[in-house]
DNA sequence: CGTTAAACGAGACGGTACGTCATGTCTTTCT
DNA sequence: AGAAAGACATGACGTACCGTCTCGTTTAACG
């Protein structure tokens, strides 16, 4: 059976636009607690019900405001050594969490997600964190005998923690969580990495 | 200076306890999103206003409602090894994030500072996990040579990180991660260390 | 200049018309010390933000809901004689302020005014009882030449004061206060006055 | 029998000075709509359980403050004629109404009355203004032939609603009303009364 | 090119919680 | 026993958002 030609006026793509970006500015602008259906609708010039048409919740549209820059922000360029990689990357997940707009949008959905279910399975499906640290390991640590989640919150679960629980980002040394992380994580011997680092 | 003698009618301490016991029980029930000043107020049998005099915030009703059990909570008795008592600590941590009633409390609030800049601060000021955690450090690896801000943040982060993010906490191998932690956290050799401990 | 085409849903007329008869009712049933936004709106089953969106006040919806039965009240139809007219007009006025349910809205909002300038300002706009007696005054009695204020004031006034003084209204005379009113009112010689209506 | 010897503290003096002209002040100062209970014992300097134990009612209170200066305030000295009698009469009750304090707490007690059965009863039993009514008449019109209540309300009336109603207190002509008051008041003709007064 | 139908803006509606305020009662200590 | 202090239950206040509901208007594809 073909689909039915779409009728009737189709979805303005500048309304979502607007609404995205309105979503954005409040969250920076005036932090996560001031997000408002009404401000969204206001300041992005839309009808409220346009909001609730194609998003049911606010995390919702949150999740999709940011989810490109998240992703974007955790993407780390490759290094030379592990130890680089991993650094930076530890770098760029502080920077995403204590400081990015994106960040201050994913703390405030992991925040929902602790007394909202719906909200913990959207980021749960998301989850840009969890995914940019497997990615750095997997191509850090090569053949290393980790299990694969633990290793990952091994990595990101200090940061996020330190964040999360209201420390000091710039106090936190991520070059000695680096190294932690690479004495016990690639689970060969130091001299067989080299090596194989080495030729 | 002698404390000027008490005038006026004293305050209620029933009213107090009923208070805090209303916030805990809605906060297991319902859940945060559902404790609301009015619902406390009426569970409680108190008027709101007596509410208003004494907490300004529902965070704080709920951070005093839930810190004595969180820290008894995270209290573990001493093991023979530090290896029993590091794993028996990140036990009773998961239970706590995951599965207790006060850690549910925990868990909200610290969704509440990731938007509420007061709430983050009267977290730093308590912070049950990592209180604890700094005592499990001392206690387990004496003479250690890690800060141990960072420290606290590598013993924690893990679990912190695998149940907020919504991962399962049965999956969570806690032995694993006791190990990692140790493996590199002493910072001396271990006949160094245990020499130590054995005079 | 063209009305503004109507955006957005419409006001609700029965919305508006059930808030009024609430009003009305509460005043009668409970007097107007008991009349209260929240039990207005409940016994119109609306909500209260759809009072606050279209009056300000607690006088304004019962000055609109008591104004045409007030009117209505205090329209006395023409009778043959001046005589007759001022006192059917003296009883409609006694009863209306005495008994009818218009009437106490109308000293509800009285004593309102007396410490209410917003109040006061309404009811010298609105004023029905002015408002008849002047009507009475210029068809019982045309070619008078008293200033119509004086005029109406001591008209009303007697019988205004005895029922806000809080007197029997069974007790009042109307016949003597028209008598009375006639006598010095018209301020032509009666003879005069005969002639100038017999034509 | 013996009346029983006062036992206990006795009723403080101060206290019911200092309450009855913080009512005074209030009132003056900030309308009586701002005369609250808990502001009256703030600026008395009083507990707000001594007010309840001596007076039940606000109006109660305000009655008490008032009754003194208001009997004052409506006492004419005698004048030679009766129209400079009752011109000043009616004088001294405009300016009482419209500008005096105690006239404003009679205006709001008025006002009360008329959803308050209780102060209705209180303000019947003290009636200031129908009391020196009654007098001035007696005094300037000996041997008049009007009913009392009736002549009362029409001396007094227009004023009455006049200052209720909220016309302006400078736009009244007393000198009209008194004028109109006595040509009907006296009952007698004008010649009889004028040789009364001749001789 | 007119009809049809969904999307859109505006904004009113019934709810519900908020934080504040005044009331009248109560429980202390002090006088 | 009276008085000051102040906590308490109660309940209205006016405000803010929520999510839903009409309206009239706009914008396509369909016929």
């Amino acid at each position: 059976m073909i689909e039915r030609q779409q009728v009737g006026r189709p979805r303005s793509e500048q309304a979502r636009a607007a609404i995205l970006h309105a979503v954005d500015d409040l969250v920076v602008e005036s932090g996560y607690g001031a997000v408002t259906l009404k401000g969204i609708a206001e300041r992005a010039g839309v009808s409220r019900q346009t909001i609730y048409r194609w998003w049911s919740t606010k995390a919702e549209i949150l999740l999709e405001a940011s989810a490109i820059d998240a992703r974007q922000e955790l993407q780390v360029p490759a290094h030379e050594t592990p130890a680089e990689d991993v650094v930076a990357y530890l770098d760029a997940l502080l920077a995403f969490l204590s400081t990015s707009d994106a960040g201050t949008a994913y703390r405030a959905l992991v925040g929902e997600a602790q007394h909202d279910a719906k909200v913990a399975e959207l980021l749960r499906d998301t989850d840009p964190v969890g995914q940019s640290a497997a990615e750095v390991i997997e191509r850090a640590l090569p053949g290393h005998e980790m299990r694969l989640p633990e290793a990952t919150a091994e990595l990101v679960g200090p940061v996020f923690f330190w964040v999360l629980s209201g420390r000091d980002p710039a106090e936190l040394d991520t070059g000695r969580l680096a190294a932690a992380f690479l004495r016990n994580g690639p689970g060969v011997s130091r001299a067989t990495a080299a090596r194989r680092r080495g030729r």
